[in-house]
DNA sequence: TTAATAGTGTCTTTAAGACATTATTAA
DNA sequence: TTAATAATGTCTTAAAGACACTATTAA
């Protein structure tokens, strides 16, 4: 029993714990560039949205220049496992993130813990932990590493979710291109069940608006959850009817008006303009396989 | 970096992580003994049904005389985080609980970690992390445990699930009534973490099956979900109905008939016969707050 | 006009829920 | 008959989904 075997001293007091974090961000990249010289209604098509996961090439053995995802160590005494994860976060993105909470810290950032790593043969130094978190970070945030690799080789790679074995490949210039065997330890099953994670809670939770701006037009919302659910594929016009009108759904999104009282329209992706909406953080979602409740 | 941090071996290599467990289990109490002289239509009455928590009372400092949740070490150099909470299962339940497997240790029993508790001030002794793990246990598994209490003081708290802060009492007397107050170190957190996690997983999973027999009637599914999650009350007529007919329910249940190939029906708790069913493992539940999907 | 998205209207089917009614069995 | 649960039937409303159609804007 936990009593008896912590009483009697065997376990050693930590000096840290290990945490990885999953960093997960929604690119977004429109069809046509802006500098070309195309028909403007062409330029405001859909862009193309994809999950992007962010990687690290590992310097040393063990897995010298394979992909291992960043992480690091709860290395102060009065440190958090969310506290190192964000202190990791913020190392890796924007230094500015924000302050801490649970799976709140900031507007433009979830972050949830996703489970214990600890099978034997993980590491080949010996028996070590990692606690795995996942992150959604907005794509500006990310915005200083997209513009190059830097020191530490850490990349945004794209996740395809088509094929399950082989997963990644690369955003930018699209040459290097990974798959399960190229990642570290055990970092290829845990980006796989925080895909899954990230899925469920996409179609659970409200998190989508951790990946879209404070205001945002049905159309977006579709882009975004189709974009991390692939499975997810209704009619666009049904899709923003149901979303507004359904009575289970009330007080999830509500409408955005200007100063003066007026309907605040976007034209980013269209010709006509679209209504602009927000999540209200009242809204609690529930969810069952049986009915009510 | 993870990898630099581990590379300069800062981090010692552990003996083990600490385990600990909710194990939660469904207690059936009929009505009415059957030892009384009553009319056997009133002994069929549905039971009552009540979500159960295993606790041990601890012998020494910190938290002497505290309830705690039952725990103990991955303390075998090949063994898994599940591994270790089985065998803690086991320990604590009946010593043939089964096999290893993802969330699948048996037909009788649900084994999933919840998540890892660090916080700095947990345990006054020093940071000690703890990996917890939800276990959902069939109440037959705990028939010896319910016999009496055993030397190392582990009891059945009933859960009061309508007060929030006064959460357990004793099943078995009635008398010892316990609240967050009375847990040592955090695990009254962690149990709390724990009941929403398992109420979550009840409406969203089919995880019911663990804590009925393998054939069962729709009012005792009904019962078990009900005992589980206070706000779940639809009509039992209506229920019964909409689980076996609805389309995205195809699949959940399927009729048991006997050899002839007649409807397998039950008395247990009614006069007229109620056809018993079997969850189907193929049936995987889908939920969205979204439409589609 | 056209390309692209925004948004409405209509119709059908499915599901949820209220509620009444009938069925079954043993005492 | 009665107590208790099982099961069916009917009606209403709410959602989901298919699909046609109109609206808006800039080139």
């Amino acid at each position: 029993m936990m009593s008896e075997s912590i009483d009697n001293q065997k376990f050693p007091k930590l000096d840290g714990l290990p945490v990885d974090i999953c960093i997960f961000t929604l690119a977004t990249e429109r069809r046509i560039e802006l500098n070309e010289n195309v028909d403007k209604r062409t330029l405001k098509s859909y862009p193309k949205r994809s999950l992007e996961l962010l990687l690290v090439q590992r310097l040393h053995e063990p897995f010298q220049d394979k992909w291992a995802l960043p992480g690091g160590f709860t290395d102060i005494e009065t440190e958090t496992l969310e506290q190192a994860a964000i202190r990791e976060l913020k190392e890796e993105t924007y230094p500015d993130a924000g302050s801490i909470g649970d799976g709140q810290v900031s507007n433009k950032i979830y972050l949830e813990q996703l489970s214990t790593y600890y099978r034997p043969d993980r590491d080949p130094r010996g028996k070590i932990p990692s606690v795995a978190f996942i992150a959604l970070v907005n794509e500006e945030l990310l915005s200083g590493l997209r513009a190059g690799g830097d020191a530490k080789q850490a990349r945004l790679f794209q996740v395809n979710m088509e094929v399950q074995d082989k997963m990644l490949y690369k955003s930018e210039d699209g040459n290097t291109k990974i798959d399960e065997a190229d990642f570290a330890f055990d970092h290829g099953k845990i980006i796989r069940d925080a895909i899954q994670f990230v899925q469920n809670k996409m179609l659970t939770t409200t998190i989508a608006v951790k990946l879209l701006p404070r205001e945002f037009t049905i159309s977006e919302l579709h882009q975004v959850i189709s974009a991390v659910v692939p499975t997810f594929t209704p009619s666009t016009s049904n899709f923003a009817r149901d979303l507004v009108k359904t009575k289970s759904r009330d007080g999830m999104l509500e409408e955005v008006w200007d100063e003066q009282g007026n309907p605040k329209k976007s034209t980013i992706y269209s010709a006509r303009p679209a209504q602009l909406y927000r999540f209200r953080n009242e809204f609690e979602p529930q969810v069952s396989i049986y009915p009510r409740v």
